[in-house]
DNA sequence: AAAGATTGAAATTTCAATCTTT
DNA sequence: AAAGATTGAAATTTCAATCTTT
């Protein structure tokens, strides 16, 4: 952004800056997973998937957006996919629009599974990460997470917009709990 | 930090507040394995682990200690380090101080590979995270990391914290080139 | 007994084919 | 041929013993 030379070693500062959110990346996921694992019996690579599922259009994913969604690979989601098929809670189905694509379908169980899994895993979001955050921290976060990210990956838009143009999910209530997982529902739509 | 009840929701600034972070979350480490494993050889906990060596104490650190670090089972940081062994990294020795304890040593052969990896590995770091943002985002994310590591882990100190009491790595420079990894070396003694 | 570490078996992930559809 | 997905074999990780030292 700034210095375009070729600095081969951090200064100090930059060091400590590093350390500190390099730990925070590598321990905080964890503390989802086991989380998820104890009060769940899932892993946190799954709660993505059928997280991501229910707040997807007709809560249905082609495998290769949720493998980039979950940063694995195709094989690894494959895997994952089978594995939460035999569990009851997503199924295959070969995509109308291009017969090389699969999707993905989150089943009823796979909706209960988020709605029952879901409101643990946002207690934890907020006791790690939101409520330890002034709300300036956390706006900061949020763009700090996008300026990254735009750097990793040049060619996205910020997950957020890629998410929020989802045209769907309108009065498909199901359940009567609202879900608000990390994506808003009715909301969505008028904002 | 602010309110006592119990939201079961997040609100929508909220949402995508996390949601940018999760995914951030996810896909930077695996941009720094990937790039690792494609520029070194080597996976990003391996390095993790050869790293954290790097700057500690004699090159010496107890296993469960680097498990920690690492946010790894005993488990899986035993077979690491047995893989690190085989590629003549690193070595073990029983602690003797406490012989339930068994150390972790960097092997010569060891040092230099982790200064053969950090530079392009460091080189990732600053255009990945530390470029993309101004100076004041880099000290509040440093901040933010701390804030949500100490709820993480609430009886420990900050990750700074507890690689800087290290009273080591004086005069051994062993090596021309500086190290400077995520720990400063010379500078940790006087600051 | 408790803490740290290791081990074998099972589960998961990776890697390199292979398969299917376009 | 290219893109997405799956599969089997190999590598890694998890889980539940087991082992060693205190």
């Amino acid at each position: 952004m700034d210095d375009t030379q070729e600095p081969r070693w951090l200064d100090l500062d930059e060091q400590r800056t590093f350390m500190a959110f390099a730990y925070m990346l590598v321990q905080l996921p964890a503390a989802f997973d086991a989380f998820l694992q104890r009060t769940a019996g899932i892993s946190l690579f799954e709660y993505q998937i059928i997280a991501a599922l229910s707040v997807a259009p007709e809560r249905t994913a082609r495998l290769s957006r949720l493998a980039e969604f979950t940063a694995s690979s195709l094989s690894r989601l494959s895997n994952g996919v089978t594995r939460l098929e035999e569990r009851g809670w997503m199924r295959r189905t070969p995509d109308p629009d291009d017969g090389r694509y699969t999707l993905g379908v989150l089943t009823d169980a796979g909706w209960d599974k988020v709605l029952a899994a879901s409101p643990g895993h946002l207690g934890e979001v907020r006791r790690l990460v939101l409520d330890p955050l002034t709300k300036v921290q956390q706006q900061q976060l949020h763009r700090i997470s996008e300026r990254i990210m735009r750097v990793v990956e040049p060619d996205k838009p910020p997950i957020n917009d890629r998410l929020r143009d989802l045209p769907h999910l309108r009065g498909r209530p199901t359940h009567a709990e609202p879900q608000c997982l990390e994506q808003p529902v009715e909301a969505t739509q008028d904002s």
